[in-house]
RNA sequence: GCGGAUGUGGCGUAAUGGCAGCCGCGCCAGACUUAGGAUCUGGUGCCGCAAGGCGUGGGGGUUCGAGUCCCUUCAUCCGCACCA
C-alpha cells in the first residue's frame, strides 16, 4: 500500500473498527469518559473543603502559559503524574487542593497583537478555551471552581497590591527581615541614617537634622534607595526588536529567549525587585528542601555567593595629575586575599567610573578608543570570543598596600563592572584569567605559592588552593588556608579593608516596555513616584489603539487616552514582567475568589505552603527563585506562615518532539555580468524557470548522491532529468549572464503529522502549502520518500508539535494516562513515540474482559483462592510503593502483571476485582468508575478507601534458593522456609547436583542467605 | 572551565548488594476465524548444532557475590560561565 493510500483508508479503517466494537460491546472508551466527565463536572466530585478535618495536602502543577498552539503531549506529563498522586491522596483520606489555572500575560499574545490588531484578551481567552477543553478531555480532578488566571483584574490587582507592599518595604538586616518602611522613617527623623544597616544602594551618611531638612524629592530618592521595589539608573539587557528590557534569565547566550533577538547593555531608568536582600537566605534555605540536587545546585550558582575581602589601593599620585584623586584609591574584591604579594597590576572595569579621572594624559587617546570599543562590542559578540583578551594600560598606578611598590592600573573587559567592585588585583602566576591577560600584554608574574606538585608556570598558572606561600613577607611558609585567615585579620586591623561576602545574583528588573502584563500602580507627581492606594485597585489595563511604543520610544501605554490618575499625575507606562503573577499565585489557589485580600488568614493558615509542586526544570533560576523571594518577603511581614513555597518539587523531564525534514533542491547563482536591469530581468526569468517546480529528494537518496546535504553533485540521473529540462528553457539567460549553477540541498522541517515512520504522505506533503503544491518527489526505489528525523524541542516553528487530542480520540484519555507514565521515569526526558501505545490500548481492553464475561458483566461473590489473593496484595504493596516513591511507569507494569496474572486464574470475584478497580482509579479514572459503578456502587470512586496490603497472602511455604557457585547461578532447589541456615547449608552439600559442580574438590567457603541465596565458594 | 544528569537487548525500559533483561513494543512460529491493525499459545540478549561461553560505555578496586558501592576514564544531554 502506497502511503497516499493508507492516509485514505487510515480513518474509514478507525471508524469501522469502533464499530464493530460497539456492536461486540466491547469497553468503549468514548462512552464511557465522556459520562464520567460530565458526572464529575456536574456533580463537583473535586471541589475542594475549606474546612476539613482531613489532613491537608496540596498538589500543584506549574500552570501553563495558555500558547496559541495549543496543549502539546509534553504538557499532560506532569498534569498525570500530579493527578495520580492527588486521586491516591484522596483515596488515602486527604483534603486534597489540586488546582489549575493559566498564567495569561505574555509576550506571544502581544506579538501576535502587533501582527494582527486582535487585543491580547481575546487571542488569550480563546487559547485558554482550547487548553480547558483538552484538559477535559484528559480526566484531571482539577478544582476548577479556583482557576486562576494572571491577567483577570481580580487576580491583577492583587500582584499591584503586593508590589504596593514591595515598595512600603525595606529590609533590615540587624533582624534579617523585611519590614515596614515607616520604621524606617521614624529611625531618620529619630537619629539619620547612621546605625542604619540595611539591604540599598550606597548613600550618604545623614543625621535627623538632614533628613528633616530635606524636600519632599530628596526624601522620596533617598527611601528609593531602601525600598525593596525601587525605581533607579540601572544597566538592563535591552531587546530592540522586541522593545522591551529583559530579565538575566530571560537572555540565554546574548539573545532573547524568547523569539532570539540580539539584546544589548543600556543604561535605563527602571524599577527593580531588592531580591539580593534574600540572596543569603534564598541559599541557605535550599538545604532544608525536598527538591532535586540539580535545581538546587542551579540555584546556588545563580545566587553565586563567594566569601572574600575587599582591600584597598591608594593611587600613586605622582602618576596623575587630577587634584581629585588625592587620597583616593581603588577597592577590589578577591577571593584569595593570600596572593596579594602576588599582585603585578590592577584591572579596572571599562566602566568603571575612576578610569576617565586617573587616565593620565598620554595614554587618554588610548583609552577613550578602548571604551568605545568595548562599549560597542555586544554581549553576543563578548561571549562569542571569550578567548580574545583585549585591554588597556591607563598610565596610572597604585601602591601596594604592603610592599608600597608602584602597580600599573589597567582596563579590562574581562573584569565585570556589576559584580564586587568592579575592579580586581591580578595575579597572574595564580589566576588564570590574569594569567592570560599579563601574557598577551608581557606582564611579569610572581610565583607566591609553591604547588606541592610540578608545575610549570611558563605553560599556566596554579589556581589551586593547596601549597606554601613563598616572597610574600609574614605570610612566608604559610598553607593558603592559613594566609588567607591571617591576611584577613592583617588587612582588618590596618584599615585597608574588611571580610565580605559577594553575591552573583543582581536585583530583579520589574518594567518591562510592554502592553501585555499588569500595570505597575504608581503614578508621578512632580516626578515623585507615588502608589496607589489599596481601594484605588485594581489599576487596569488601559485600551491602546497600536501595541507599539510611541513615536517618542515610550511604552505601549503611553498610547492610552485620557489615562492619568485623578485626571492629571502621569501613570507609570511599564507593566510587570511575565514572572510576576506566577511568583504568588499559589496562595490564591486557596482562597480564590476572595476581594477583601489576596487570601484570607484561615486560608493560608490551613493550606501552608504545597506539598508536592511537579513542573519543568526551565525555572530553576527563573520562577522558582521569584516565587521563593515572594514568599519570604509574604512571611516576613506577617501575612502568611510559611518561607518556602513549596516542600517537595519534582521536575518532569521534557517530551522531546522528533521532527522531520524534506531535502528540497535550491539554485544558486554565482555571475559574473554586470549589473544592469537587462540582466536582473535575465536572473529573473532564470530564478523562475528554475524553480518552477520545487524538487524534493528522498534522505537516503540525497545522501547516497552527497554523503551530506550540502552540494549536489550531479551525478543522479533522475534529478538531473529534471534540473535539465528546466534548464533547457533558459539556457539561452545561462549563457548569456555567464553564470555558473550549483545546486545545494536545503534541509527544511515539514510537518509530522503528515508523515508516517519516516515515510512522508506525498499527496497531503502537495496539498500542505500552495508552494509544493506541484511538488516532484525523487524517491526511493520502492516508491516512498522518506524524510530526515532528528530529536529537538517541541515547538510550532519546528513544526513537530503533537497534540494529546488524536490520541484521547483514538484510544481514549485513559489509555493516553497510562501510556505517558508507561514511557519511563517522570524525571527523564524522551523523545515523543507512539510505537508502544498499543501494548496499553490492549491492556485496558483485558482489564475490561476481567469483569465480564462476553458482553456481559460477571462477577462472583465466591470468597478469592490464595493466589488471586496473593496476586492482588502483591500489587497493592507495589502500585502504594510507587505512588509514594513517583515510579509511575513501573506501576503501569504492575498492573499488567497483575491483570495477567488474573486472566490466567480466571478470576472473577469481587473479593478481588473491587480493590483492583481503586488501585486503578489514580491512573485510569474512567474505567475505575466505571467498573465500580458496575459493581454496584452508587458514589464516585474518588472517595474510596484505598486498600491494604495484607503480608500474609505474599508469604509462601517454602523458596526456591538459586544454588550459585563461584557467583554464577547453575540450578534451583525448593526448600521449606523454615529450614534454618545450617540446615539449608547441610541439604545443599548433600545434593547429586552439587557435587557435580564441585568436581570432586571441597568447598572453600559456603554462604547461605536465608530465603535468598546459597553461593559455594570453591 | 564549573556544576547536574544519563549510558543495560532491535526499541521504551525493569532489577532493598543476591537468578541481569520484569512489563511493553517490534520480530519469528502457530491456533482460531464474521479476514480485523481482533483474540489466544509458544519463542525472542549475543555467539554456538549443542554442551557451554560472553554479556549492563571502557579500565581498575571492595565483596562469597557488583548494573547497583568506591576510584578512574570515555561518550551524550542539560544548566551556568571572563563572577575575581
Amino acid at each position: 500500500m502506497t502511503s497516499a493510500n493508507r492516509a485514505m483508508f487510515f480513518v474509514p479503517s478507525w471508524t469501522n473498527r469502533i464499530q464493530k466494537r460497539i456492536v461486540k460491546m466491547e469497553y468503549n472508551f468514548r462512552e464511557v469518559e465522556k459520562r464520567w466527565q460530565a458526572y464529575w463536572a456536574e456533580n463537583k466530585t473535586f471541589k475542594t473543603e475549606d474546612n476539613s478535618s482531613k489532613p491537608k495536602y496540596f498538589v500543584l502543577d506549574m500552570f501553563p502559559y495558555p500558547s496559541g498552539a495549543g496543549l502539546h503531549v509534553g504538557h499532560p506529563l506532569g498534569y498525570i503524574a500530579s493527578d495520580i498522586f492527588a486521586r491516591y491522596k484522596r483515596l488515602k483520606g486527604f483534603n486534597v487542593l489540586h488546582p489549575m489555572g493559566y498564567d495569561s500575560f505574555g509576550l506571544p499574545a502581544e506579538q501576535y497583537a502587533i501582527q494582527t490588531g486582535q487585543h491580547p484578551r481575546i487571542t488569550t481567552e480563546n487559547n485558554i478555551a482550547r487548553y480547558r477543553d483538552q484538559l477535559d478531555k484528559i480526566g484531571f480532578s482539577f478544582d476548577w471552581d479556583r482557576e486562576v488566571r494572571t491577567s483577570d483584574p481580580q487576580y491583577y490587582k492583587w500582584t499591584q497590591w503586593i508590589f504596593i507592599q514591595l515598595f512600603n518595604s525595606w529590609y533590615n538586616k540587624k533582624c534579617n527581615k523585611a519590614e515596614k518602611i515607616e520604621t524606617l522613617i521614624a529611625e531618620f527623623e529619630k537619629s539619620g541614617n547612621g546605625n542604619i544597616s540595611a539591604a540599598c544602594e550606597v548613600t550618604e551618611v545623614f543625621s535627623s537634622s538632614d533628613w528633616n531638612a530635606f524636600s519632599e524629592k530628596d526624601r522620596s530618592d533617598v527611601l528609593l534607595n531602601y525600598r525593596l521595589a525601587f525605581l533607579s539608573n540601572t544597566m538592563v539587557n535591552w531587546c530592540p526588536q522586541l522593545g522591551t528590557v529583559l530579565a538575566n534569565e530571560e537572555v540565554k547566550e546574548g539573545v532573547s529567549e524568547r523569539g532570539g533577538y540580539p539584546v544589548e547593555r543600556k543604561l535605563m531608568k527602571q524599577w527593580s525587585l531588592r531580591i539580593t536582600a534574600y540572596a543569603d537566605r534564598l541559599l541557605t534555605d535550599l538545604d532544608a528542601l525536598d527538591w532535586t540536587e540539580s535545581i538546587k545546585e542551579a540555584q546556588r550558582n545563580w545566587i553565586g555567593k563567594s566569601e572574600g575581602t575587599s582591600l584597598k589601593f591608594k593611587i600613586q599620585e605622582s602618576s596623575i595629575k587630577n587634584q581629585d584623586l588625592i587620597d583616593a584609591y581603588i577597592e577590589v574584591f578577591t577571593t584569595r586575599p593570600d596572593t596579594v604579594f602576588g599582585v603585578s597590576f590592577v584591572t579596572l572595569a571599562p566602566e568603571h567610573e575612576l578610569v576617565e579621572k586617573l587616565t593620565t594624559p598620554e595614554q587618554k587617546k588610548a583609552v577613550d578608543e578602548y571604551i568605545t570599543f568595548a562599549k560597542n562590542r555586544s554581549e553576543r559578540e563578548r561571549m562569542a570570543d571569550v578567548k580574545k583578551i583585549t585591554g588597556v594600560f591607563t598610565g596610572a598606578y597604585v601602591i601596594h598596600p604592603f610592599t608600597g611598590k608602584q602597580v600599573p592600573i589597567w582596563i579590562g573587559d574581562y573584569v565585570l563592572a556589576g559584580y564586587g567592585t568592579g575592579a580586581v588585583m591580578a595575579v597572574p602566576a595564580h589566576d588564570s584569567r590574569d594569567y592570560a591577560f599579563a601574557d598577551h600584554f608581557g606582564i611579569d608574574k610572581q610565583v607566591i605559592i609553591l604547588p606541592p606538585v610540578d608545575w610549570d608556570f611558563a605553560d599556566k598558572s596554579y589556581d589551586e588552593k593547596e601549597g606554601k606561600l613563598v616572597n610574600s613577607d609574614f605570610l612566608n611558609g604559610l598553607e593558603v588556608k592559613a594566609a588567607i585567615k591571617k591576611v584577613i585579620t592583617v588587612i582588618e586591623e590596618r584599615g585597608l579593608g574588611k571580610g565580605k561576602t559577594n553575591f552573583r545574583l543582581r536585583d530583579a528588573i520589574f518594567g518591562r516596555q510592554r502592553y501585555w502584563g499588569e500595570p505597575i500602580p504608581v503614578y508621578y507627581e512632580n516626578g515623585i513616584p507615588k502608589v496607589l492606594s489599596e481601594n484605588e485597585l485594581p489599576l487596569l489595563l488601559p485600551e491602546v489603539d497600536k501595541y507599539l511604543p510611541t513615536e517618542t520610544g515610550e511604552p505601549p501605554l503611553a498610547r492610552a487616552k485620557d489615562w492619568k490618575y485623578k485626571g492629571e499625575f502621569e501613570y507609570e507606562y511599564s507593566t510587570m514582567p511575565g514572572w510576576a503573577g506566577s511568583s504568588w499565585y499559589f496562595l490564591r489557589y486557596m482562597d480564590a475568589h476572595n476581594d477583601k485580600t489576596f487570601a484570607s488568614k484561615e486560608a493560608v493558615d490551613y493550606w501552608q505552603n504545597v506539598d508536592l509542586y511537579i513542573g519543568g526544570a526551565e525555572h530553576a533560576t527563573g520562577h522558582l527563585l521569584y516565587i521563593r523571594f515572594w514568599t519570604k518577603f509574604l512571611n516576613d511581614l506577617g501575612l502568611i506562615p510559611v518561607a518556602e513555597p513549596a516542600k517537595k518539587l519534582i521536575n518532569q523531564g521534557m517530551i522531546q518532539g522528533v521532527s522531520s525534514f524534506i531535502y528540497k533542491l535550491i539554485f544558486v547563482f554565482e555571475g559574473n555580468s554586470e549589473r544592469s536591469d537587462e540582466n536582473e530581468a535575465k536572473s529573473t526569468k532564470l530564478r523562475e524557470a528554475l524553480n518552477e517546480f520545487p524538487i524534493i529528494v528522498s534522505k537516503k537518496r540525497s545522501e547516497i548522491i552527497t554523503n551530506g546535504f550540502d552540494e549536489y553533485d550531479g551525478t543522479d540521473e533522475e534529478i538531473n532529468k529534471y534540473l535539465s529540462k528546466s534548464r533547457i528553457k533558459v539556457q539561452k539567460e545561462i549563457d548569456e549572464l555567464n553564470v555558473k549553477i550549483t545546486s545545494m540541498f536545503s534541509k527544511l522541517h515539514v510537518d509530522v503529522n503528515i508523515v508516517n515512520n519516516n515515510v512522508l504522505d506525498t499527496e497531503a506533503f502537495k496539498s500542505w502549502r500552495e508552494e509544493y503544491k506541484d511538488a516532484i518527489f525523487i524517491t526511493e526505489e520502492n516508491g516512498d520518500y522518506i524524510c530526515g528525523s532528528e530529536v529537538e524541542k517541541m515547538s510550532k516553528s519546528k513544526w513537530n508539535v503533537v497534540s494529546p487530542d488524536k490520541i484521547v480520540e483514538e484510544q481514549g484519555a485513559d489509555c493516553l494516562r497510562l501510556y505517558e507514565m508507561f514511557l519511563g521515569p517522570l524525571e527523564q526526558s524522551k523523545p515523543w513515540s507512539t510505537s508502544g501505545i498499543s501494548g496499553v490500548s490492549n491492556f485496558i481492553r483485558k482489564l475490561w474482559r476481567l469483569y465480564h464475561n462476553g458482553d456481559e458483566l460477571n462477577i462472583s461473590n465466591e470468597p478469592a483462592t490464595r493466589p488471586e489473593l496473593k496476586t492482588l496484595h502483591k500489587t497493592i504493596k507495589k502500585i502504594a510503593q510507587d505512588i509514594e516513591n513517583f515510579s509511575f511507569n513501573t506501576s503501569v507494569s504492575s498492573f499488567m502483571i497483575c491483570v495477567n496474572e488474573l486472566t490466567e486464574f480466571k478470576c472473577n470475584k469481587r473479593e478481588v476485582l473491587e480493590p483492583l478497580a481503586i488501585l486503578m482509579a489514580p491512573y485510569a479514572p474512567h474505567i475505575a468508575e466505571e467498573l465500580w459503578n458496575k459493581l454496584g456502587n452508587s458514589e464516585s470512586i474518588t472517595y474510596a478507601t484505598f486498600p491494604i496490603c495484607n503480608e500474609d497472602y505474599l508469604v509462601e511455604s517454602s523458596f526456591n534458593y538459586p544454588i550459585s557457585f563461584n557467583g554464577k547461578t547453575r540450578f534451583f532447589q525448593e526448600y521449606d522456609r523454615s529450614l534454618s541456615k545450617e540446615d539449608v547449608e547441610k541439604e545443599v552439600l548433600n545434593l547429586d547436583q552439587t557435587q557435580k559442580y564441585l568436581e570432586g574438590k571441597a568447598p572453600k567457603k559456603v554462604i547461605v542467605v536465608h530465603n535468598k541465596i546459597v553461593n559455594i565458594v570453591i
